[in-house]
RNA sequence: GUCCCGUUCGUCUAGGGGUCUAGGACGCCGGCCUUUCAAGCCGGCAACACGGGUUCGAUUCCCGUACGGGACGCCA
């Protein structure tokens, strides 16, 4: 192993003070079955070793221990100075704040102070921030879907939990197909899940410059070329080979090419030498081995003068500082290609975590043009973003047995590195379930809004805020969305509810409801103060005075209230109302009773 | 076809050599409560893909098979 490999391993950063000690020391580490990050500057030094802090999670591994290189871990101490934690016996979710022992190995130390030049770490001179980065990139050629969502809610979610910054970049490349409308609704869709970036919307149309530089650095340092096979040239090349079953991919017969025919129309192609494998380690994949000979010469300029996605995104992950990529799975094989143009330019790549997609109940991925819907189309039908974000967090994550969370414990909680492998697949009933558990926990003027907008569409003029606020309690326990319970609470609204529903009519309206019915209605009129105990005991006292059956008689005064036999309790359902409008219900009502049962 | 990844109740998941008679949640079924409908509470049904190995012992580790997914663009 080279000198310096074992911190590349762990994608720790070092910056080397005078005398050759570790002055800082940041960046994610890697471990077997883990990740750690260093969160904290020296707390102690002793000569040869310098104590760090780091934040730990994931799997720890007993007997963890890291040798060779420049930087070496020397040792671990938990928070609470337990020798070594590892030997303690699972520690399968959070074991914070573990401080470790971090020392240069003596002699390199040594050598470092003679000539720095021979630490790969300080020759990079990367600029180290202790900030983690994320960035959400959709590209702006549709609606943000729902698979979308949950990628920039991780994205939101992990940083969050690490106290970084995210920023959102649209990778409007492909001209083409972006446009200014899809953009919005990416916007439009990330802020009603409270996902709106740190920093940003940046686009990537605004940066060509930058990746073309980039680009052209890379044909003078001979790592790029130029490449005049046409479109249809490269077509039948990879039919060719689908045909003889080989993998269809590009030969590079433009390689060695020193002409430059004038007026041809050519694209800059990367040098990708097929010999090796690229190996790194992934957040939530683990380690990924990709053999080096899969990968074909990769356009990074098209014949009309722009970048494509690898080059963009590998010019701008670094441009921006990401320190974390966290995408979908989709984007595995693209890695390698990436990582291989990050080393072309002799820049640090960010850590990657990929994320298992997200299936249609038919078993494949879930995407625009396959089953996903807008997130704004969630809204729509009356669902919380607190249930949507709770419900897609726990496609692939979970904390133990809590299913019900809040966004602050999400981002509280939540860590990319405790995701799943495997694909999961999306289950409407759940996130019903979870928007009802929401709707219960929130205060309703929170949700009065949401209500109001429904009542809206559901054709209700003007509803009243404070009037929705009231009705929530009702409801709240009845409705899976807040679609369902507009529709529930439209009763209330109403200046008639009439005509009833026949059926609730037929099988309540029964001749000795009279009496107790006319009792009841004649002493609310009297009740001095309307709230539903005080109109409970009332109705209590009509059925000892008259012996009628408490269901009986309050499913007459249900139909006469909401129209139907199905409703909120009914003293709650006249709190609401009020005394005028419950008492004109309910006086109709009575005559619409003895009409029913020609009395 | 090639490469990468995955596989625990219908679905989301816990569990990473013995504690597994495999835990929780949604849904479903039944009961209780009850002024209707819900909600709530209690109970029930229901899973380690298959085959080899390693081991005293495998759901757990290794190999293979099957199945599923992803990628193989002058899309991102």
């Amino acid at each position: 192993m080279r000198r310096g490999d074992a911190a590349r391993r762990l994608g720790l950063e070092a910056v080397f003070d005078a005398g050759g000690h570790v002055s800082q020391l940041l960046g994610e580490m890697a471990i077997p079955h883990g990740e750690g990050m260093v969160r904290q500057g020296l707390v102690a030094s002793q000569p040869g070793r310098q104590l760090f802090q780091i934040r730990f999670h994931g799997r720890p591994h007993q007997g963890f221990h890291v040798d060779g290189g420049i930087v070496q871990i020397l040792g671990l101490l938990s928070a609470h100075g337990r020798r070594d934690p590892f030997q303690a016996g699972r520690h399968r979710h959070k074991t914070d704040n573990i401080r470790g022992w971090i020392g240069i190995a003596p002699e390199l130390a040594a050598r470092d102070r003679h000539d720095p030049r021979h630490s790969p770490l300080i020759r990079r001179k990367v600029p180290v921030s202790m900030t983690m980065r994320t960035r959400f990139a959709p590209s702006p050629t549709g609606f943000l879907h729902i698979g979308g969502a949950r990628t920039a809610l991780f994205n939101h979610l992990h940083t969050r939990r690490h106290g970084g910054t995210t920023l959102l970049r649209v990778e409007d490349t492909d001209r083409e197909r972006s446009t200014e409308a899809a953009t919005q609704a990416i916007l439009e869709g990330l802020a009603w899940l409270g996902l709106s970036p740190d920093e940003g919307p940046y686009f990537q149309s605004d940066f060509t410059q930058r990746h073309l530089d980039a680009a052209w650095r890379l044909v003078e340092e001979g790592k790029a070329y130029r490449c005049t096979c046409s479109k249809e040239e490269v077509d039948a090349l990879r039919e060719e080979q689908r045909a003889s079953k080989d993998k269809p991919r590009y030969d590079g017969r433009c390689r060695d090419r020193t002409d430059h025919p004038e007026g041809t129309p050519f694209v800059l192609r990367f040098r990708l030498d097929a010999v090796g494998e690229t190996v790194w380690h992934d957040m939530i994949q683990g380690t990924i081995r990709y053999p080096n000979d899969e990968m074909d010469d990769l356009i990074l300029v098209r014949s009309d003068g722009s970048p494509t996605y690898n080059l963009a995104v590998v010019v701008d992950d670094h441009a921006m500082g990401i320190t974390h990529v966290i995408r979908g799975s989709d984007h595995l094989s693209n890695t390698p290609r990436q990582l291989a143009l990050f080393r072309a330019f002799g820049w640090e790549p960010p850590i990657y975590g990929h994320m298992p997609l997200l299936h249609g109940t038919d078993g494949a991925k879930l995407s625009k043009r396959h089953g996903a819907v807008s997130v704004l189309q969630y809204r729509e039908e009356g669902f919380l973003p607190e249930a949507v974000n709770n419900y897609l967090a726990r496609l692939g994550w979970s904390h133990g047995d809590q299913e019900f969370f809040t966004m602050e414990e999400l981002e509280r909680l939540f860590d990319v590195t405790e995701v799943g492998k495997s694909a999961s697949v999306f289950n409407a009933s759940k996130l019903e379930w979870l928007n009802t558990q929401h709707m219960k926990s929130l205060d309703p003027a929170r949700l009065a809004p949401e209500l109001v907008y429904h009542l809206k569409a559901l054709g209700v003029v003007q509803p009243d805020p404070a009037l929705a606020a009231a009705i929530i309690p009702t409801l709240r326990d009845r409705a899976k969305t807040f679609r369902e319970m507009a529709d529930k609470a439209r009763f209330y609204f109403m200046e008639s509810v009439e005509p009833y529903l026949p059926k609730a009519v037929d099988k309540h309206f029964q001749p000795e409801m009279v009496e107790p019915f006319t009792q009841w209605v004649e002493r609310l009129a009297a009740v001095p103060l309307w709230e539903p105990a005080a109109l409970e005991a009332e109705f209590n006292a009509v059925l000892e005075a008259t012996g009628a059956a408490k269901g009986k008689l309050a499913q007459v005064a249900r139909v006469a209230l909401a129209g139907s036999d199905v409703s909120p309790g009914i003293f709650e359902v006249m709190g609401v109302l009020g005394r005028e409008r419950a008492l004109r219900r309910l006086s109709r009502g009575l005559e619409i009773l003895r009409q029913h049962v020609g009395a």
